[in-house]
DNA sequence: TCATTTATGCAACAATGTTGCGTTTTTGTT
DNA sequence: AACAAAAACGCAACATTGTTGCATAAATGA
């Protein structure tokens, strides 16, 4: 699974990136950063950047960003790769503001946005409020 | 213009925040740090970051932010307090690739967002593409 | 004008992320 | 399996962005 990932995005399967890889995977919602070095035995700081620089780049995961220094990184869709992330009109992300957690929820459907005389290549659309399990 | 706006805020008007209000006042989209620095004369930057945290918490500007490390500001509309900032359901953000501004653009008719068995609270949208004058 | 409250300015610190560079590892090819 | 080229790693040093404590100054309401 991981190396066949690492291989699909032609990026070098070293032991770290098989590593860090292997903790996106074991996370059900977005990690920031701090929560990556926590699942790490080791580590330095300066190559997991560069790591998640790689894995952003092409396509393997995603930032997402909400007011208040909320930085978190999840997995991408399949879809994904260096030329796009796809994931406008594909899911959204939502914060939870009692476990914290930060979500990417597929909808039903993804509502349109048309902003006249503007051309809208893509669109991110973030939720807060309470989720599933703490409702 | 600037002092009713302070005092409808209950802040206290002092040269320095006149100052950057007036910053905000004169912009037409949302602006950086930076440019707000690049705006003043001289200050004090600690004074300066204290002071958009006390603009942010009373309801006079918020915080718009963007995978990227895009981090800006804009004035809020009226309704907005230190109880909540009320651009939800209000307007959505958007970012020019060729000029890379972040206007504040209201829309027509906001979309509404259920999520089976999630309480939303409130819904940011962010677009990016190229806008009116770029086009 | 005065007392109280709040804001300012400086120093020191903290968190987060980047760049340069020599060494090591990975990979595709002999 | 051995080799050469390209890429990734790890360390040091640096950069950017934002925060905290504290003494001084200014704003406000009385
Ligand atoms: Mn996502
Ligand atoms: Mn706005
Ligand atoms: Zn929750
Ligand atoms: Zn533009």
């Amino acid at each position: 699974m991981i190396e066949k990932l690492l291989k699909s995005k032609k990026l070098r399967r070293t032991p770290f990136r098989k590593e860090v890889l292997g903790v996106f995977l074991n996370e059900p919602n977005a990690i920031s950063v701090t929560d990556i070095e926590a699942r790490l035995k080791q580590f330095d700081r300066i190559t997991l950047y560069r790591t998640i620089k790689s894995f952003i780049e092409n396509g393997l995961i995603h930032e997402i960003v909400m007011p208040g220094d909320i930085k978190k990184l999840a997995l991408c869709p399949d879809e994904c790769s260096s030329v796009n992330h796809v994931h406008t009109t594909q899911h959204m992300h939502f914060r939870c503001r009692m476990c914290e957690n930060i979500f990417c929820l597929n909808l039903h459907e993804f509502p349109e946005i048309n902003i006249p005389r503007f051309k809208v290549d893509s669109i991110e659309i973030q939720g807060t409020g309470i989720c599933n399990i703490c409702l």
